[in-house]
DNA sequence: TCGCATCCTGACCATATGGTCAATACGAAA
DNA sequence: TTTCGTATTGACCATATGGTCAGGATGCGA
């Protein structure tokens, strides 16, 4: 691979890559802006400057920043749902709920600004993506909620309300991230570290899965 | 008592009750104006309408919006900390954190735009009431930790970590006030019932009572 | 009735911000 | 090299919003 090519296609990539390039760019200073300062207080100079462009180029990608807006908390939404995975295919609740909880811990430590973006969103009456609560979101929770349901049809765990229960699951998990400035001032100001995100995630898991007479 | 007495009463009360009342009235609207647009998304004008005064009056009692936005962040503070009665006294947990659950699951119930404009101003990385985390916040956390450090000392519940359960607590009872327009839009776009909301708080307090092994 | 402190408010202003646009640069294909 | 679609950007505009202020209303105590 000739030199010059490598370096074109990290600067700037190929003439087709532009445009997925500076849309990663502006979608990732967006979804730090929006968590940090709230729809209304984030402005779309700041987002430029935070991802290295000038505003009028924002507006070349996005056409407004409700658009951009919608764009980030629709990427949120689908990571955000991706952990459904981890409950599918399980045997039974300590093998799925075990290992949705640990998925959604870590979407919560690497992805902090996208699920704040989601609760303000939901928090002001989801005026964004309503259409996906009603629904993806509510097909979702559907489903999960029947296998919970055959678990506890089938004894492997307490008759819990699976309504309740995913709530918890959500609520929970999403904590450690909407609420990580509080934990963190908590934890001597200190971001938790590799071992601290352990002990929370097992302390989650093992509250959950003893509350909920799996283990 | 005078027709016209009473009626003056009403309306504008003794000439002194005339900044209470106005300030309350501001304070409540503002409360909901905070929680549904956000400090940035809420503009003085809305919250003077939906306080049925004129916004240069809201200037006359609040010099400005973030001095409005502090009284609101609070007054949340204040009915939030209230709680913890709810914990003292306790003789153990199943007593202490059942009582607190419910006096968390009421506040949530009653006071859901409050519990929002404080999960915003902590995802914002608390600007206005970071020294209130440090002080008042941290006091309490360490206080109540020492309690649940006793009653497992006693043998009264498992050697949970007390941080992650004071976490799960919050998480829990909270999210039932914020993310309220979610859990609301999954119970086919009704408000939970009484009935409903006494399961929820079942729910919350046997799965974690049983998870930390004090039933 | 008078004086005074408190309360009220329409009109106004400075600024910030989302968004537009015309001119320009760029680079791949012919 | 020329052409043409794509990308870039400084300058600009209309509007919304927080905040001010001067003048007026109100009502209590003397």
């Amino acid at each position: 691979m000739p030199e010059t090519a490598r370096i074109s296609r990290i600067r700037s990539g190929r003439r087709t890559d532009i445009r997925q390039q500076n849309e990663r760019l502006i979608l990732d200073a967006a979804e730090r802006v929006f968590a940090e300062a709230g729809f209304g207080g984030a402005t779309m100079q700041l987002i430029a400057d935070m991802a290295g462009l000038p505003k009028a180029n924002l507006h070349y990608y996005f056409p407004t920043k409700e658009a951009l807006y919608r764009r980030v908390v629709q990427n949120i939404f689908e990571i955000w749902l991706d952990a459904a995975s981890s409950f599918d295919g399980a045997a039974g609740p300590v093998e799925g709920i075990g290992a949705y909880v640990e998925a959604k811990m870590n979407i919560s430590r690497r992805h902090p600004h996208g699920s704040k973006v989601w609760a303000a969103e939901v928090m002001h009456g989801a005026p964004v993506i309503q259409d996906y609560l009603e629904t993806t979101l509510r097909q979702w929770t559907e489903g999960r909620m029947a296998v919970i349901q055959r678990w506890i049809d089938e004894g492997k765990m307490a008759p819990i309300d699976p309504r309740h229960l995913l709530y918890m699951l959500w609520a929970t998990t999403q904590h450690y991230a909407d609420f990580g400035h509080q934990i963190e001032t908590l934890n001597a100001g200190q971001p938790l570290s590799d071992a601290q995100w352990r002990e929370a995630t097992e302390s989650v898991k093992q509250i959950i899965l003893r509350g909920i007479g799996a283990i």
